[in-house]
DNA sequence: CTTGTATTTAAACGATCGTTTGAACTTAAT
DNA sequence: ATTAAGTTCAAACGATCGTTTAAATACAAG
């Protein structure tokens, strides 16, 4: 488990404003460390310093906290990459660049930086059955804009590639923002250094046409 | 949650085998639903058709039963993962292609196949907290050859940076075997096509070396 | 001060969690 | 038939889960 609830350092939810931005707070940093099952309903009231029915009066229920958690962090997020998107002038094979840039930075630079990039992150890989209808309704237009936008710029390839290119963009950026166990691929390196690698790993797996290798039959 | 468990249609491990194996296939079916937080003793004992007590027995505990269920799907593709490895005979930059064919052959084209597949993306996203030190035990070793097989073919680059671009492979993969929801990025294609169009993507990744671009220093 | 609304509280609800116990059962060798 | 080891069983352990209730408190308006 992530340790004794009790006994962690309580960070800094205790004395800030009222009570609802407590709780959020509280189960923002537990479900990024935990996912939803790992968030309980005590170790959020404990962490906000409420009691535990604070929860059920100001949210509903702990699903309500959670959705009210996401569109928190995400929604701004989203309002800036279509913004940033629609200043892309053109849709030309050039323009991808602009495109993914538009896409990945409000993730990396925001006026919450590490928690709504975690949140993010930990969102889209999350097992339980209750955020899947949120994760359609916060993500789903906005990547669709995205990818139309990206099609655009590659008339000649086929609009499922295209989709599923975006995926592994999504894929790789899941991986680099919850920063897994060190151990795997080292030390995680300065934020705009990330960002910048991924952003050109991105482009690059744009910028090639449909599969030029031969298609693999080889045997497992 | 994931329904009632006892109205599901409760698959074929009932018949097949013995105990261990029925406990082995509802353990990995449930952790691949649901993470290791949703996957419930009783969920799995009904679902294998054996005794709530029989987990304790065979695997010790709920953990140990989690280790076997990795282990036993893992192991495999790993082991084929260095004998690919191995067999690619240079370290130049075309070799790049045959390295990450090695790399994530083995996961879309072994006997067990989707179990295997969407097993792997789930335990690199899981967040409860006793899958890490068997994910670094699992991984850590792979992944490390790997990086310095990639290294090598790329001396001109520095070796975070290899690094790192393995990890967006990671994570794109992961992404694409954990198949989210349809809404977001369409229907999946044929395994084949996913294949071809991943092993792509990162390859072309990989071919650029280090920032041609600019640094982005934009306004958030 | 009194009234009325908003918020917080302690306490308990039934349900489910992972684990353990000790007896019953199966199986095979003596 | 008897023994002994291996396996499965019903039942319960204490703990924690999310949620709810009703009383206590805080506080602004009359």
């Amino acid at each position: 488990m992530s340790g004794n609830s009790a006994r962690k350092p309580r960070e800094v939810s205790c004395e800030t404003k009222d009570t609802q931005a407590r709780l959020l707070n509280a189960a923002e940093a537990l479900f990024i460390d935990a996912g939803y099952a790992g968030m309980s309903a005590r170790g959020i009231a404990d962490r906000a310093c409420v009691n535990i029915a604070a929860m059920g009066y100001h949210f509903g229920s702990k699903q309500g906290l959670l959705e009210a958690v996401l569109i928190r962090r995400i929604a701004p997020i989203n309002t800036s990459r279509r913004l940033r998107l629609a200043a892309v002038p053109e849709r030309r094979a050039e323009s991808i660049r602009a495109i993914l840039h538009a896409f990945l930075w409000p993730v990396f630079f925001n006026e919450h930086e590490a928690p709504a990039r975690r949140l993010m992150g930990r969102v889209m890989t999350e097992p339980a059955d209750v955020v899947e209808p949120l994760l359609n309704f916060v993500f789903s237009d906005v990547i669709e804009q995205f990818v139309v936008a990206a099609a655009a710029c590659f008339p000649e390839q086929d609009r499922a590639l295209i989709a599923q290119k975006f995926s592994f963009v999504v894929g790789a950026l899941n991986l680099t923002v919850l920063r897994p166990s060190e151990r795997l691929f080292g030390p995680a390196p300065a934020t705009e250094v990330s960002f910048d690698r991924l952003l050109n790993f991105s482009v690059d797996g744009f910028q090639q046409g449909p599969s030029v290798s031969d298609v693999n039959k080889d045997v497992a």
